[in-house]
DNA sequence: TCATTTATGCGTATGTTTAACACAAAGATA
DNA sequence: TATCTTTGTGTTAAACATACGCATAAATGA
């Protein structure tokens, strides 16, 4: 006889934020249930019977961190016997990106347990929950070289000093800032627009705009975006 | 109150097989039960309470199809609520590779219900098993592109020939044989034997062997991996 | 106000990699 | 022994990546 199968499925969410030069963020909350108990934590948590995967992260992340996810893409199913002290869970891992317009929503609620941290100052996470974070970061790295969505990391019109560092923080390197101006612009997906961001000292920087549309368009006929950096 | 949560965990594996020039091949079978009973559909079926989604990956073939796998990985997770016509079930799907050496296993049990398919000869397919079988498949074709897969669709000693047309079947375009092969040598994963191999007509062809060792030692040194030609 | 600092914007030389292509070598066939 | 078929190697031009130099446009402060 066939024993029942007793397995819960829940969905936790790696969602990332980009606020300025050598900083990418990550949040997290703390649990206000056992297992792990006050302890940091990806935000998460069961699906529901007649929800979507998808639904279920954009729900959850609304209960508990109110903040506006503006790209979003599954990343791994974790689904070892014992990953939780108690039942079976399998968790079905998203990887997500907010621009910094979304990046502040939390601060209002600062009494609630939601955070940003540094990638570079993590606590100690509930889980194995260290992992799937590990994993979403070594994706966000890899895909930022063959896919645009550097972009959902940044406000909708930026000057191109702000996709530079972007891209050195992330992938931990230095990059020509000249070279890397010419390529990105001669795939043609990028648009100057005709303001001008004055801010501190030095000279004035257009502001650039991802031409998303554009990009959609030259994918159809085997353009290839890619950027690398020695 | 909450309603309890009742969803299913099944897991699907996309198997495929290279026998020879231009015919890429998958591992099907023909269900025995309800829902979608005789049709065509991917091996799997419902993961047990304590075995890890790789073990029900193993179990569910050798049960099914007797096929031993060489490369495994997990594809991507189906979630949405209606795939299974009854209940909910959660597919989480997996793609792997078989040598030519394990592909004939098959053949002893011939009045099973299972058997390899062409890509190009597919049967209409059960659940939503097409859209994850095209998943599969585009996967392989960019992964075979910056990962040295493609070994394991060939036995452990080849021609440089087979690997030719290997990248040639699955990514579907004409290679410039001299370059391809100047590219992969390149790479110094590869290795002579000194066997050679004198079937049909024909100038003999030394046989190769893929070096795994070498492979990951490498990759630890930033080593890149990449064959595209256009 | 005028030199200094800071950051943007454009251009050019150099080396490396890719893409296109031709022909010799080793057997099988007949 | 001439012909066919498949393997094995080299050469070259064009494309691309890398490494720079320097002018420009503001803010800063002596």
């Amino acid at each position: 006889m066939k024993i029942k199968q007793d397995i819960k499925v829940a969905i936790d969410a790696v969602v990332f934020g980009y606020e300025s030069k050598n900083s990418l963020s990550v949040l997290l909350i703390k649990r206000g249930i056992e297992p792990f108990k006050d302890e940091w934590a990806l935000p998460g948590g069961l699906v529901l019977n007649d929800e979507s995967l998808e639904d279920a992260v954009e729900r959850e992340l609304k209960e508990e961190t109110g903040v506006t996810i503006d790209y979003l893409e599954q990343l791994y199913t974790f689904g070892s016997p014992n990953r939780d002290p108690r039942n079976r869970v399998l968790a079905v891992s998203y990887f997500g990106l907010v621009k910094p317009n979304h990046f502040k929503i939390k601060a209002d609620t600062d009494a609630v347990d939601v955070q940003w941290f540094h990638l570079s100052e993590l606590p100690k996470l509930a889980f194995d929950h260290q992992q799937i974070l590990d994993m979403a970061h070594k994706r966000l790295k890899a895909k930022l070289s063959y896919e645009p969505i550097g972009f959902d990391l940044l406000n909708d019109e930026f000057p191109f000093s702000d996709l530079e560092n972007l891209y050195m923080t992330i992938l931990e390197k230095e990059i020509d800032r000249r070279n890397f101006r010419k390529k990105m612009l001669s795939f043609g997906i990028i648009e100057e627009t005709n303001k001008i961001e004055k801010i501190g000292s030095g000279r004035p920087a257009k502001l650039f705009k991802f031409n998303k549309k554009k990009f959609q368009q030259l994918i159809v006929n085997d353009f290839h975006f890619e950027i690398k950096f020695v």
